[in-house]
DNA sequence: TAGATTGTTAATCGATTAACAATC
DNA sequence: TAGATTGTTAATCGATTAACAATC
């Protein structure tokens, strides 16, 4: 497979490309976009635009742009967004819960993004066992299992920052290989994990900084 | 004020050291810190840490490291933790709503960040009117009365990317300062307004590249 | 053809890392 | 004093921007 280790700051914007192209799809398939209105709608500049598709390898026509569902379908192979890809939730509480509805809703509507949360799990026995929208909670204990029987390498962890390093312990166990970290804690990736860390506070308090 | 134009890349690393900061001071206050094991627990190395610590003007002790309590207050004044922020949630869908018991859970079980969830605005009458822990939901209509009489500056965004551009527009002629951005879509930013985008799908896509 | 826009090269800019004298 | 760690300067690295010949 050809991934030509393009920097992650570039892969950090694709998805934003694939955001407006997937919009532009909708009012005018079968048209073009040039690198002017790409960049105008993804709050980059045009050259960016252009070395960014560069780099992926995808190419437009000098003097019209990009074909968009060519663009379009380039993105999604290379972000592996033309197979289905299988999500599990770590920690239903608050935020797992609300992250886990909005998951279900938005892909719901969503034409055909193959993102498709299939697990969800927590070590409370409280709400072990209960259901959200067809999905039934796990125990925290059976993960590794379930992780390998539903085939899931994704993984959005929303437990309490002390859990979160053994849990990902367990992740790396399980063979997981991507993390969307909700905790509040930087964490050492295991080998063969990346981890992405969000924290809806430390943004707060990075805007905070401009009032 | 000395806000000697601080770039902001240096800027987003002051939240997570605070985190990590906060954590140290409960175990131990009066104690000092190293730009290496600040370092390590924020994911940064020990080098940057001291030239970030040092472009904000905060100063150690050559052969002991940083001083705790001194090192957190520097940076809760940098980035306006000192002082209460009131914060307003426009949108309270499944997305709003889940956002708002987020940050009234977690920042009442936090000791004293001036953090205040004091508004929030939807344009759906069949929520207007209903509460959230206390905190009634307003008609959007009411918008910039209540923003000035609550006096709230920074705004959380919660609504379809219809609509966001429209919203923020309106924020601005209310005199919100900064908005963090939770619809897909990427705003042009009024005058005098500071947008951080965050999009929970635009992280999962990036992941998804390293799968 | 004339006008527009790509793809790429070179120039610029800024951020990170390395190194080390100063200092506790 | 000896050992540790800061604060800063210089070196490196990488990303962004500008510019423009090639091409539709």
């Amino acid at each position: 497979m050809g991934k030509q280790n393009i920097p992650d700051v570039i892969i950090r914007r694709l998805p934003i490309y694939l955001r407006v192209l997937e919009g532009l799809y909708e009012d005018s398939p079968g048209d073009v976009v040039s690198s002017f209105e790409l960049g105008e709608k993804s709050g980059v500049t045009p050259a960016q635009v252009r070395k960014d598709l560069s780099a992926i390898g995808a190419v437009g026509k000098p003097g019209l742009g990009y074909n968009i569902e060519a663009l379009r379908d380039k993105l999604k192979n290379i972000l592996n967004l033309d197979k289905e890809i299988r999500v599990g939730i770590i920690g239903v509480g608050n935020l797992g819960h609300a992250v886990a509805r909005y998951i279900i809703q938005r892909y719901r509507t969503e034409r055909d993004y193959h993102l498709k949360l299939v697990a969800l799990f927590d070590s409370n026995p409280e709400i072990v066992g209960q259901c959200i929208n067809g999905i039934a909670i796990d125990d925290m204990k059976g993960f590794s299992g379930k992780a390998s029987e539903l085939g899931f390498r994704m993984v959005i962890l929303a437990v309490p920052a002390e859990e979160a390093q053994t849990v990902i312990n367990q992740c790396s166990t399980a063979g997981i290989e991507a993390v969307l970290n909700f905790a509040p804690i930087h964490l050492r990736a295991p080998r063969g994990i990346r981890i992405h860390d969000t924290d809806l506070s430390v943004d707060l308090m990075h805007l905070a900084y401009y009032l």
